[in-house]
DNA sequence: TAATTACGATACACTTGCGTATCGTAATAG
DNA sequence: CTATTACGATACGCAAGTGTATCGTAATTA
């Protein structure tokens, strides 16, 4: 039960005096963090619940982390999805299997209510804000600036396109579907999404309403 | 200072005995939550607050409402926007000028501000997320609505299109932008936005890639 | 072995803010 | 005028939760 507190390489970088700090502990800490986030949500997350959890005492938590935002916020940073890079033939193929792990979280009730949660903390904590935008939302990018830019090369998607604001128009309808408008991010919505973007959405016979910009 | 009391219709629905609410301290009540969202931001908003602003006792604020939540459901329900319908000319150019009122929200510090609470809240609170969905989230919808459906019947809109997915596609990649990726939602955004939408994203050569729907 | 530092556990000070209770007073109905 | 209800004000009970203090113990260096 007790972890095991020998961890540290013993010709570290200052060899200082007196009991080392568990790195077991450190891992144990961060791990139980991110699972209360998830299974209590993130409100319910408090101090004294993430020592319970990791077997641990309040004051160790304290001894690493000077507060509990910047403790959730290394825990939240290590929060990440692989970067995935299907190749499926087709741009309209790649683009879906990517957007398809990002609607599977929204669909998730567990991880969609951990997503409302960062999110109401993003809007209020700077540290927990880098920790998000840093990794999770950046490694999900990631997978689809990899499918975009292979496209692109290959002549399918314009090259005047603006890949980061494309992957807002991917992720940002879903996003605010999910959280504002509390719809459903169904399969349909998707492929409705990507449908307008390859098409567009004017009829064939007004293909090229004023493109300049009239005010 | 102390508000005017008598305001009750006298031959109201039911004539019962005692002192009457006030209905003016009823409005500066709602008024002065309005305004604290507002200037202080959601969180810091405390029923004290609200009570000492409205120039009102506190036991007048759960006369009316049981809870908190209630009352800020109630206040936030009164924050919507004029629905307009702009007329240029062009597809664009009433898009355009619909989203303009949106992206100065995004844009007003205050307003992102009280933006930002609220998308927290709505994560945590049912009647608070119907508020704010039947508010202003409906009544900006409105506005978009109505040009969509007017330019779909002048045949510029495909008609096939899903316009309440299009509206998702309009707002949500600069919600996503604003509330999760920290960045600015500028003019050019809007219009690369509106871009993609007009004119599809894949080169000329590579209209139909798989239309049906590749896997 | 002695000094030092971390450990888990627990008690506690402190803050915050919701919701209740209770003043004496004001407005209304009969 | 009397009963009744709302009023503004203020004190208070209560629950949470952060961060600190302190305990005896464990691990490590010299």
């Amino acid at each position: 039960m007790t972890p095991n507190t020998r961890a540290k390489t013993p010709n570290s970088a200052t060899p200082k005096a007196g009991r080392p700090r568990s790195q077991v502990a450190h891992g144990a800490i961060l791990t139980a963090t991110i699972a209360l986030i998830r299974d209590v949500g993130y409100d319910a997350v408090t101090m004294e619940g993430i020592a319970i959890a990791a077997g641990v005492g309040k004051m160790t938590l304290y001894r690493r982390w000077s507060s509990k935002e910047l403790l959730v916020a290394e825990a939240i940073a290590l929060i990440t999805s692989a970067v995935v890079n299907p190749d499926t033939g087709t741009f309209r193929g790649d683009v879906m299997a990517v957007m398809r792990t990002t609607t599977a979280m929204y669909r998730d009730p567990a991880t969609g209510a951990l997503l409302s949660g960062l999110v109401a903390a993003v809007a209020r904590s700077a540290p927990i804000a880098a920790a998000v935008r840093g990794g999770f939302v950046a490694t999900r990018r990631e997978s689809l600036r990899l499918v975009l830019e292979r496209w692109r090369e290959r002549g399918v998607l314009r090259s005047d396109i603006d890949v980061e604001v494309l992957m807002d128009m991917l992720n940002g309808p879903l996003f605010y579907r999910f959280l504002l408008r509390g719809e459903p991010v169904s399969e349909q919505v998707v492929t409705a999404v990507l449908d307008m973007l390859l098409r567009g959405i004017t009829a064939r016979d007004h293909d090229d309403p004023s493109p300049g910009g009239n005010a």
